[in-house]
DNA sequence: GAATGCTATTCAATATATCGAATGGCCGAC
DNA sequence: GTCGGCCATTCGATATATTGAATAGCATTC
């Protein structure tokens, strides 16, 4: 009966890892995506707080596992292709992504919007895991890995809306949001409400200004959602009476979706 | 003029790193790539020679970091969405994969045929970093992040004729390929010859049976080539004379990027 | 043209990550 | 219901990865 809510203690922040390198590394993988040009072991170590040589360790066995790219000739560092082919292998794996491809699609090419399929981490974010372009669409474009705050957007008020979460640590996050026009928690939590009963988010102009955002929740397991699909569009494109129709395409894709991971489960 | 050719001592390999812990966890990332299904603590420890403690703190490590996520329920291990972020930063750092996109794009459409960008490492491998599907085409198709051994295919004839590489080595290489219709090495001597001189290298069957491959260089800086443009199309769909067609289209891109991706240098 | 500041890299001492055995918990077998 | 095997996890001893200073190579400065 010790731990029947499943979650770890949260107390338990791993002070300090057993296997530091690897968070040097993770942190030096991410410099270096951060980062428009190729970098030198220096630039690196001082922006990390890193011993030099340690920081050359490091990167030295990043390349020989190829997700560091090395130029001898200038000893810069960049991010290697090793990493294109783990990220292939993570599409290949989770099947979420690619039972949502077609129906963003086919909703984007449906309602002239742009669609994204995302996979929910806990209160912390949720990320672009597929992404589908409406034809001649502005350029209201994400890309597959695009990370956003959890709590952010029309996905944000689905994420709120069905996990159980404390007021006290739904207004922490909510406070470190940026938006273009924010909402006040309370008019939020009223928005999130709303969600809850019609069954989809929806940010009008809130997130963006001009731009009107539609989500809907997908569940691998009860609780929380684990997924969800969101419908982008510029807010003047979107008839009054288109939302409702585009709000039941995505809904419907959705419970089609849980159906399909949650039963391979 | 110790080091005037630039290259590492080539019999340098790194025995024994610096950094145990990476190469671990990148194995670790690998195996968890290439599993259907997420594996608990003990077979990753088995498949890689791991201890169990390990291994369990490298893993803990690397949920930390997102690069693996962990069913507290099953407790259980899977490929972490982070990977698609370094993914989409990879992208985004690299000006080739954007600038070849829409001249596959173009290509691909105007031929009909499936258009890949690979970037080349050495003598190992060549990775997809851009890949273009021909409207109602047949599922000739790969993926962004698919590796191939260097010497494979057209683009390996590429490879193999615009570097100054020792037959001992070719040949090596070459033993190790895995071809539909293998060539004999003089026969593919012949055509890497050939590739020389026409500025693109043919693959007629022999990789992929009834499959045919054009693939044209792109250097960026003297030397070896740095990427390459490929062409695929069923054998039987590609009329003699489009052949040339098609090769001169390819080479007309890949001088074209060339000339942008060294004036960026 | 010499010197200075930077760089990447090596090396020996030490703090510590890794190992292997021991623990406790879970599930299935009998 | 009890046992047995497998699992994830902890813990102390030790091999070793990390550290910081010292070295060597370049490019730019004076």
């Amino acid at each position: 009966m010790a731990d029947t809510d499943g979650k770890p203690p949260l107390g338990t922040v791993v002070r300090e890892s057993k296997a530091p390198a690897i968070a040097r590394a993770s942190a030096i993988l991410r410099l270096l995506g951060r980062s428009d040009i190729p970098l030198g072991l220096q630039p690196i170590a001082r922006k990390l707080d890193l011993v030099p040589s340690t920081c050359l360790y490091v990167l030295r066995a990043l390349v020989a596992e190829e997700l560091v790219s090395f130029e001898p000739q200038t000893k810069r560092y960049s991010l290697g292709s090793g990493l294109l082919s783990l990220a292939r292998s993570w599409l290949h794996r989770d099947p979420f992504a690619g039972l949502a491809q077609p129906m963003i699609d086919e909703i984007a090419n449906r309602f002239g919007v742009t669609c994204v399929a995302v996979e929910i981490s806990g209160l912390d974010r949720f990320t672009a895991v597929a992404v589908s372009k409406a034809g001649g669409n502005f350029r209201l474009s994400t890309e597959v890995g695009s990370r956003f705050p959890a709590l952010i957007s029309a996905t944000g008020r689905c994420i709120a809306a069905n996990g159980a979460f404390e007021e006290k640590r739904l207004r922490a996050r909510f406070d470190k949001l940026r938006w273009d026009d924010p909402p006040s928690f309370e008019e939020w939590q009223a928005q999130v409400a709303e969600a809850r009963e019609r069954g989809f988010g929806l940010d009008a102009g809130h997130y963006i200004a001009g731009v009107t955002v539609l989500a809907a929740p997908v569940f691998k397991a009860a609780g929380a959602p684990s997924h969800a699909l969101s419908a982008t569009a510029l807010s003047r494109t979107l008839t009054p009476d288109a939302i409702p129709e585009l709000a039941d395409a995505l809904i419907g894709k959705c419970n089609l979706l849980s159906r399909q991971i949650s039963q391979a489960a």
